[in-house]
DNA sequence: TTTCATTTGATATAATTTTATCGAATGGAG
DNA sequence: CTCCATTCGATAAAATTATATCAAATGAAA
């Protein structure tokens, strides 16, 4: 599963360059130009897009953006569409069911699941179903991406019938480190993560002003 | 701003050792338990749990669950408790205002703010304010934290703003690359980097099922 | 046409992060 | 008490990721 082609933080960086050139209204777009208004190094971003695109940049002028978008697109998997069922539907699952962007990524959400559904009901236009109709809708369907926003209480035994159902990649906004079989993915969402960079910068920033406070004070 | 002592993938991981601290009932926990638990490297997290626990850890035993919690929180500053403003309250927006957790982390949003609202309104118990209060608000209260929710269009006008009003640090919900000064620290959530792996393995997945598939053929 | 600045792509170096190995401490079992 | 398994903390090696440097290509300007 680990022959990425591409490291984890290159494949990190690449929506990142998609963004800038779907909006880039250049006929041409350089490595350079990308690295200087992302504040990127130049190299890494040259790198970067020399695994992702075909037919490689011209000397002096660049990339054609058209074609780096379509490569990029390709790269990242964002022309097959990828089908998505979503289990959990409380604020925040009802926030990622009406957000239309997922289609510039290839996500298509089909349809919703929750425990505490008892019979079928719409959510804008997506279907919700109760729990115990997962396994086959999912089956029948074949759908490989999980979208799971359920309580921790129950996110490992969501996910262990998600995985049951075939689910093959978990897209995991609890905060909960699930347990999986060796070929499905899960992608945490964790805003722990950010919380604690946040947090431990302003409180840096606290004891940094503290400090030139004391060294005001002693002076 | 760089003078963590501590790596930006050690900070990463803190959360979730917390978190499993959080829900352990046991007097001691060892680095080596914890790793079994996450499938994390046993020395990574050994190393990790060194650089918060004052006290270290015992051998034989490990550390002391209640210290170690302690240690943890007051290393990621979730003790003092961090004020937050959120700005834009669509979807998501909403959806992080009446997240309970935070608490959890120390952060405590305060109040709300939007574009389309013209008077104060309530929106849970927490009030959402007309743009044009907020660096006023802000400053007064001396708020250093903030939730970007905006659309694209506007997330670089607002950021200004929010950093012209004093913000120090600004949580990213929208996929644009801030520009900021350099005492402002952005954290992007970034769910377009979250697609692009899970977009990536799913269809690196069906690419080794058509070729196990071809394989079959041309056996 | 010649020169020059820019950009690519390749190779080399540096920094960061992860993983392996080992001795020392310590509590429990025999 | 002695031995043993476990865990810690430290040091060393490996892997990954980021950055620096340079020649070659190319278009534009002189």
């Amino acid at each position: 599963m680990e022959n990425l082609n591409c490291s984890l933080q290159t494949l990190r960086r690449l929506p990142y360059y998609l963004y800038y050139l779907r909006h880039c209204d250049e006929e041409y777009v350089s490595a350079t130009a990308i690295a200087k208004d992302f504040r990127f190094n130049e190299v890494q971003v040259r790198k970067d897009l020399a695994i992702v695109s075909k037919t490689g940049g011209s000397p002096r002028k660049g990339f054609i953006t058209r074609e780096l978008i379509h490569d990029l697109e390709e790269f990242l998997g964002y022309n097959n569409v990828n089908d998505a069922i979503i289990v959990g539907v409380g604020h925040l699952g009802k926030a990622l069911i009406n957000y239309a962007g997922f289609k510039d990524y290839g996500i298509n959400i089909v349809m919703g699941f929750d425990r505490i559904i008892k019979t079928e009901m719409l959510i804008g236009s997506t279907a919700i179903f109760p729990m115990d109709r997962m396994k086959n809708l999912v089956k029948r369907l074949k759908i490989k991406l999980g979208i799971l926003t359920v309580t921790q209480k129950s996110a490992q035994y969501v996910c262990d019938r998600m995985v049951d159902a075939g689910i093959k990649a978990i897209w995991n906004f609890t905060p909960c480190m699930l347990r999986v079989p060796q070929d499905v993915m899960v992608q945490n969402e964790n805003m722990a993560m950010s919380l604690a960079i946040l947090s431990k910068h302003l409180n840096e920033e606290i004891d940094n002003e503290t400090q030139a406070l004391i060294g005001a004070l002693e002076e």
